[in-house]
This record gives structure tokens, C-alpha cells and sequence, in this order.
DNA sequence: GGGGTTACTGACAAAAATGTCAATAACGGA
DNA sequence: TCCGTTATTGACATTTTTGTCAGTAACCCC
């Protein structure tokens, strides 16, 4: 039945932080699937195969356990944002590259999700290192192709809300209006290429 | 304390209809304010300014609240966005009208929230209606302007994806990088009506 | 292999949330 | 004014969820 251990099996002894990874992995596929309702102590013990004692000998409360995984799909995403190399040539290219990056972060990692959750349950002061990623890579990535950093900003502030957009609805009222679940992502990214000419050129 | 009623005032009798709909307001002030882990029976009883009791009769449990919750969301953001008349002629003010009016009832109304929470709480077979509005706006408003019906869908489908993006997410991220918070919708505005000529157009 | 550290666990306790019920009291109609 | 209906309610019961604790057992080090 569980797909992972069944009972009288020896018990598993992990590092405290492979544990608390376990544990986080669990807990974020339940975020995922089912909402952020499901996030609850024996739930997530359950999925992640441990006693409800155990999570909270690692974490301390349920609620820690959601902070714990708030932080760690911020740092997630942050790292995957950033992981994302642009050469200082093609500059449509480089656009386009990083922009489907991002977009699928948010629709397929689970990033729109966890923007959604944050916002829904005001945790969005867990946020603040969102700025300073903000301004890396308008200055470093999007500088190096001539673009001006309060410009770049502006870029990047309408990308990520459409990206929340689109990967939190654009499927689900794509499929309700009889269309195919990216097509709203599609539209999204035709317009937003056509129109980083327009932004970037000062305007 | 209590905005509206302190204990010992005698009791305050009301039909079924206003009683739901008193509840359900609460509820709704709840979701806006707190998010929908606020929804709890004593918290939407004691808002509402009656008793836990109260809620069960008209509604029989805290689930049927969230779900009337749900529909009367819908159904009122139906006819807010139904409610906007438009002529047949100045196509591009037209379309400029719709717009406000869509961006303004998923930021300032709830709307963005309500499908952040139907979409997270995985609800969204409760958005049925939603194909039929679609379609009646795509042909009768947009019809009128000379829109194909498809295209139409694709304007609609577009417009809404962003402005839950731009309603849930954008007061949010322009606070956080040092903009106003009404900076992505102005973006996100002008990005749309700037490219609906080359959408209409057939493409 | 003996012993100490500590991750792990089941059983239990506490708290929180939901739901039941009988009694009360507004309101409308006879 | 009296009465029947039923919206309303406090007190209580049930269920759900969270948290505590003392004992168990892996793993590491000597």
C-alpha cells in the first residue's frame, strides 16, 4: 500500500538533514497536489514515511515545518532563476531564454503555487531577498545587453506576474474555455517577446 | 469591541436569505483579509456577529459555507464583468473599457483571490459558467466589433490569465523591488491594448 | 563488542475545530 | 392578545489535529 516502507520493516536513521529534506520533499509534493490545506502534521508524516513524532522532533510544530518549506521553495526558485547562464550576445535570444526559464518555473515547478500560498496566507515578507535577485540580474544579466537597470526592472516585474498568471490559471481556464492548457502561455510569451523591443528601446 | 454587537442586545431575527447573506460576507471579508485558512466556523460565526450555531442551521457545515462562499464569487464577478455595456462603435475604447473593467474586479474585488483559492483548494470544476460567459462576451460584445469568435476567446483567455497574475501577485512584487504597486497593471495594460490591433487583426 | 549519542517511535495527553440538541425568543398571522 | 413557526443560542458532545514523553534502536567511536 505505501509505496515506500511497510511496517516491521527496520527502522530508516537518517542525518537530521537528510531527514528534514525528506520531510520537505513531502510536504511540498502535498502543497502541489492538494493544496496548502493538506499540509497537515500526520499528512505530511504519512507521505514522508515517519511518526508524526518524528517531524516534530525536526521541526519543532506543523507550522514550522510550512515556514521551513516556504524558505526552501524561495530558495528553489531563486537558484533556478539564477542558474540561467546569458552570453552578452543575441539579445533576443538571451530574452527569450530566460523568459522561458522563469515561465516554467512557475507553471510547472510549483513556483506560481507557492507565490499563491504566500500571498493568500500574507507571507510575502518572506520575500525580501526577492529585491535583491530582482537587482542582480537586472544590472549583470540584463545590463550586459544595453538594457537600463530601471527598465530592466520594469521587465522583470511584469514577466514574473504574468508567469504567476499563467502557470497558477492559464491551464485551468485554458481547458475550461475548450482550449489546450498552454495556449495560454503561449499567447503570453508571443506578446510579451514582441514587446521587450519596444520596452527595451527606452520608449 | 465588536463593530457591530455587544452581548445582552436583544436578538436579531433575520430572513433565511439575509442571514446567508450576512454570513457569507463575513466569510468573504475573512478570505480577503486572512486567506482561507481564516474560514474557520468560529472565526466566519463571531465576524458575522452570531453563533456558531447559527452558521450550522442555515448551512449545515463550515465546508457548504466555503463552497456558497465560492459560488456567490463567481456568480457576482459574472455580473460584474457582464454588467459592462459596450457600444458598437470606437472599437479600441471598447476593448479599453472591458479591460479596466476585468483588471479592476480581479485586483480590487477578490477576483484574484477567489481563483488563487479555487485553484489551490482544486475547486475549479466550479468554474463551469465560466465557459458560457466567455463565449456569450467572445460573440455578442466582441462580435459586434468585428472580432472572429476564436480570436475573441484567445483576446479573453489572455486578459484574464494576466490579470490574476496582476490582481493576485503584481501589488505585491512592485512593493517588494521598490515600485508602486499599481506598476504591473500599468505595464501589463499597456502591453495588452498595445497589442490587441495585432491580435484582432487576425495575425 | 561495548557504550554513548540521538534519530525514531507508539501511546498518550492537550488543544482546537466541528457539530448536536434542547431551550429561548422574535415575528407574523389568527 | 395569543399562538405557531422557526431563527437563534449556550451548553455540551464528538471529531480532528497537534503536541508530549519515555522508551527503543540505529550509528559512530573507542
Amino acid at each position: 500500500m505505501s509505496i515506500t516502507e511497510n511496517k516491521n520493516s527496520p527502522r530508516i536513521r537518517r542525518t537530521p538533514e537528510e531527514s528534514r529534506a525528506n520531510i520537505l520533499s513531502a510536504a511540498e509534493d502535498l502543497l502541489v497536489e492538494q493544496g496548502p490545506q493538506s499540509l497537515r502534521l500526520a499528512d505530511v508524516a504519512k507521505r514522508a514515511g515517519v511518526a508524526n513524532a518524528t517531524v516534530l522532533h525536526h521541526f519543532g510544530s506543523i507550522d514550522a515545518v510550512q515556514q521551513a518549506l516556504m524558505e526552501r521553495m524561495i530558495a528553489d526558485l531563486v537558484e533556478n532563476i539564477l542558474s540561467v547562464e546569458i552570453p552578452a550576445d543575441a539579445p533576443l535570444e538571451v530574452r527569450t531564454a530566460g523568459l522561458k526559464t522563469l515561465f516554467d518555473a512557475f507553471e510547472t515547478r510549483g513556483a506560481a503555487r507557492l507565490a499563491a500560498w504566500l500571498e493568500l496566507t500574507d507571507e510575502t515578507s518572506r520575500l525580501t531577498v526577492v529585491r535583491e535577485v530582482v537587482q542582480e540580474v537586472a544590472q549583470k544579466k540584463m545590463g550586459n545587453a544595453g538594457v537600463p537597470a530601471d527598465v530592466a526592472e520594469d521587465i522583470i516585474l511584469l514577466s514574473v506576474t504574468l508567469a504567476v498568471g499563467v502557470g497558477l490559471f492559464g491551464p485551468t481556464l485554458g481547458r475550461l474555455i475548450g482550449k489546450p492548457p498552454e495556449r495560454a502561455r503561449e499567447l503570453t510569451l508571443q506578446m510579451l517577446m514582441a514587446n521587450l523591443e519596444r520596452l527595451s528601446s527606452d520608449r
